[in-house]
DNA sequence: ATGAAAGCGCTAACAC
DNA sequence: GTGTTAGCGCTTTCAT
């Protein structure tokens, strides 16, 4: 089976070359009637364009480039559900992915765009002073990133809200009456690292407890049990009474019910947990976690759209919270609730709520 | 900065568009002096070939197509590190990787084959009857499978070993002195689905028992903690005296460990447990499981170097026992240990130990 | 509404 | 050892 050229199809559906590509390219000028004759001729004759014919005359190739980051704490549970999106979105525009890893601090991507392979870059996890930034700017690829950059780039992002996320998370635990709320953050390397959004979430959850009146105490967890435990034991030193904590640690959720178990705190009647994570994360769980849903899937999606909109503009993503079975009022409560109903009525809390 | 081609490489190094091609392609026979002022060139002007053009003349892309699975049992963590396998060897040869799911049942292979935007596609998680499989019959692309298909197809593969697996796995625990050994398999979606090691690995394991004069019993396992805990107690019910299980399911490695801590199982001095999976996977539970080893990363270049061998030849991977803290002695043993001795003596038994 | 024709940037056969 | 040259298969301007 040989390959079938344009000038075979048109040939065969006695018209020019010329006429084909229109009907390709969806060049409306075209009659009803030819155009059918022709995409008879496509089908009869399996006809596929050539991509690197269409790449250099064209000067475009419909295929985006997403570099996902590959650090050592990165959880796979987490960045393959924005793989997916990102892959979803690009195929409903026609649009294929080309996988980058950023090994080699930004040549990859430098490579591809430099060498018109690709249309546009999605960029995964940016950090502070990211080489892959530095790589692209200048490039006249397209590019966006999934998460926002601590440091205002000028590229384009789609991101989740981590900050009105901790707000919101402090809110609803507040309104179930609790005072004593605790954090329990991403690994230092997260933080070390400046990627913003543990930060953001860490910025959100302290502000609203000290427009509340209430105090904080955070902690990074590592994602082993010994971290765990020690992040936990850590907070219960510093706040005795704590009855709730958030936890942004996606890679600890069983850990830390582990954990919990093994010191004899009982979820949710001795301690709330709110976790940050994606939902599936949540469920995967027992109990089942209350969570602020990061919804990766529609962020990588989001992305590609961003890639493909005439004007792309950054946007944060609203929380969700997701009931589950591991929060509930604390044990002892009374005044505070009044307190809460009071404060509610001049400033509305809480975030969305999932259907 | 617009973009430079060949001919201002040529002009700006004083020699002809040919030349920088053929310092581009490494033939010999261009002088060094020459090849050097051409480097210069190409370095001083930032050259990048157009991959399309260069696709065009040459029919080669040095892209390949990465089709990874997206079944709603798929374990990303287990997933993942294939992929990055992949994509590492990939580029160690100069190439891209195109990422495809296989959402459309093989349209989109077909599409970057037919279109000549990939020289190759490794195919991840072949199944009986698979459509990548006939998507690809009939196209001119190199392919293998990562993941031997269960039906023998004409394509090269690279596997893992299961059914040696599960006779070492055997032979290991036997070695300890148990007699009463089970299986806690994958989950049933993985048997239905016709992928073949599962299948692999459970024949492993009963035939080994079987010829030594043990009783086999198996049972596949739900990735929750209902599933395992059916699981568990059925496998309890059918075998009182268990003492080891052999554990092929990466989904709920923490979770069975919880299940058993919850049915006052300890281990290894109530159950030793063989766990069959990535070494990660094995040493980020609590307590850290003696393992055969699964490969991954390694398999993922396999599968590339594969696809770059003139003459592919399939081949799967042996296992290798990791040692942990899963797996001891049973409590009684006794004539056992000598029926092993014997049987030993005239057919050695026994994986090869990780260093 | 359709066709003719001019390349896009590169490689490789061939000439010298 | 290096240059000349003829396209690869497609899109798109311009003509009709």
């Amino acid at each position: 089976m040989p390959d079938v050229t344009i000038a075979e199809v048109a040939s065969h559906a006695g018209v020019s070359p010329s006429t084909v590509s229109y009907v390709l390219n969806g060049n409306p000028k075209i009659s009803d009637h030819t155009r059918e004759r022709v995409r008879a001729s496509i089908k009869a004759l399996n006809y596929r364009p050539h991509a690197g014919a269409r790449a250099l005359r064209s000067g475009r190739t419909d295929v985006v480039a997403l570099a996902i980051p590959m650090y050592e704490w990165t959880n796979e549970r987490v960045v393959m559900p924005f793989v997916y999106g990102v892959v979803e979105a690009a195929r409903r525009h026609g649009w294929n992915v080309m996988l980058l890893t950023d090994a080699e601090h930004g040549a990859e991507i430098d490579q591809v765009v430099r060498s018109k392979m690709v249309d546009g870059v999605v960029l995964m996890e940016v950090r502070e002073d990211d080489e892959r930034v530095a790589a692209l700017s200048g490039l006249e690829a397209r590019a966006v990133t999934l998460g926002m950059p601590l440091q205002g780039s000028s590229m384009p992002y789609v991101d989740f809200d981590f900050e009105a996320c901790g707000r919101a998370s402090v809110d609803y635990l507040v309104e179930l009456g609790h005072t004593q709320i605790g954090l329990l953050a991403a690994p230092s390397g997260v933080f070390n690292r400046k990627l913003g959004y543990a930060q953001r979430l860490w910025q959100g959850v302290s502000e609203r407890l000290r427009e509340l009146g209430l105090d904080f105490h955070g902690c990074p967890m590592e994602p082993t049990m010994d971290g765990v435990l020690d992040a936990l034991d850590g907070l219960y030193k510093k706040v005795p009474g704590l009855t709730a904590v958030v936890v942004h640690n996606e890679g600890s959720l069983d850990t830390l019910l582990q954990a919990l178990k093994q010191r004899d705190k009982d979820v949710p009647s001795d301690l709330s947990v709110l976790a940050v994570c994606q939902r599936d994360l949540a469920l995967r769980v027992s109990p089942v976690l209350t969570c602020m849903d990061v919804p990766a899937v529609e962020m990588g999606r989001g992305a590609v759209e961003l890639l493909h909109a005439r004007e792309p503009t950054s946007y944060l993503v609203a929380p969700v919270l997701v009931p589950g079975a591991s929060t509930g009022p604390p044990r002892s409560r009374g005044r505070v609730r009044e307190a809460l109903t009071t404060r509610r009525a001049d400033k509305p809390v809480g975030p969305v709520r999932a259907t």
